[in-house]
DNA sequence: TTGGTTGCAAATTTTTTGCAGGGTG
DNA sequence: CACCCTGCAAAAAATTTGCAACCAA
């Protein structure tokens, strides 16, 4: 499947006039193997897992390719941390952050999304992006016995 | 009415055994009189204004006072930047900020509160507080001949 | 060969902290 | 008079930029 990923991602390099390099490869790898929601740093931690390959500031600069060709979407919960997700083939969706163990669960609310669209009306607002970020306690850590610990930390 | 506030400012301060002091009167004072949405360096402009009276750092903790009595609330754009806006005696919004202008428009909706309980229910999720926020133009700034320039820059 | 790339170091930006001197209760 | 507060300078933390050497097309 990453197949159509690394397609986008070429096409898009070309397209601007830039280079294919070893680096752009295994940060574009790093990321498609990697879970939601990663930031810079850990996308380089991912490539250099063995051995230093790519320097942090060629991590920081292709990711922002990576966001630019619409493989990925920059999300910032709120700890000031620019984290990225998959975007290809990904409607887009809202998150509950769990304050305590730290997951972002993804959901989308079509109730929601006639809700907002009667609010842009309302105003005569072109939306170009949104979040919808909800913080607090998931279920695994509300139903802690401290409510605190569970997740993974 | 801005009373009301001083008072639960105050209080605040007794209750954590902390001083009132000229600095946090201003600061405090400042943020009262304030637009929505300033950050602690237009807090920080808006009480030296005249004079310099009160140091950036003075600044920064004392907002964090306020907005730990419950005076004020923390939102974050898409800018890195912190920003505070009012929270008293004014029930929770939400926001259309405009990409061009930087306006902030509030709103509130029914519906989406409703469907926001659905998710939390389904999920299981205990929300502590929340954020939506919708980028794009503003009614303004969509109409505007290039599509660009309106608002106050 | 041309022009984009890499990566180190250094700069930026926003916010926080150490600490000495000053003020509040 | 004990303890909190202020503010300067410095530290932090995340990200960006200058630049010389490097590599893809």
């Amino acid at each position: 499947m990453p197949v159509h990923e690394r397609q986008v991602f070429d096409d898009f390099i070309r397209a601007e006039g830039l280079k294919e390099t070893v680096q752009r490869a295994l940060v574009l790898d790093a990321f498609l193997s990697a879970d939601e929601h990663v930031s810079a740093e850990d996308v380089y931690h991912l490539v250099n897992q063995q051995t230093r390959r790519v320097g942090f500031v060629t991590v920081y600069r292709t990711m922002k390719l990576i966001a630019g060709c619409g493989l990925a979407r920059e999300v910032t919960f709120d700890d000031g941390i620019v984290r990225f997700e998959h975007a290809y083939g990904r409607q887009h969706h809202h998150h509950l952050i769990c304050t305590n163990c730290k997951q972002a669960i993804e959901f989308t609310s079509r109730p929601m999304d006639e809700a907002e669209n009667a609010i842009l009306e309302t105003h005569g607002f072109e939306a170009r992006y949104h979040r919808y970020e909800i913080f607090g306690l998931c279920h695994e850590c509300r139903d802690a016995p401290g409510g605190e610990q569970p997740g993974r930390t």
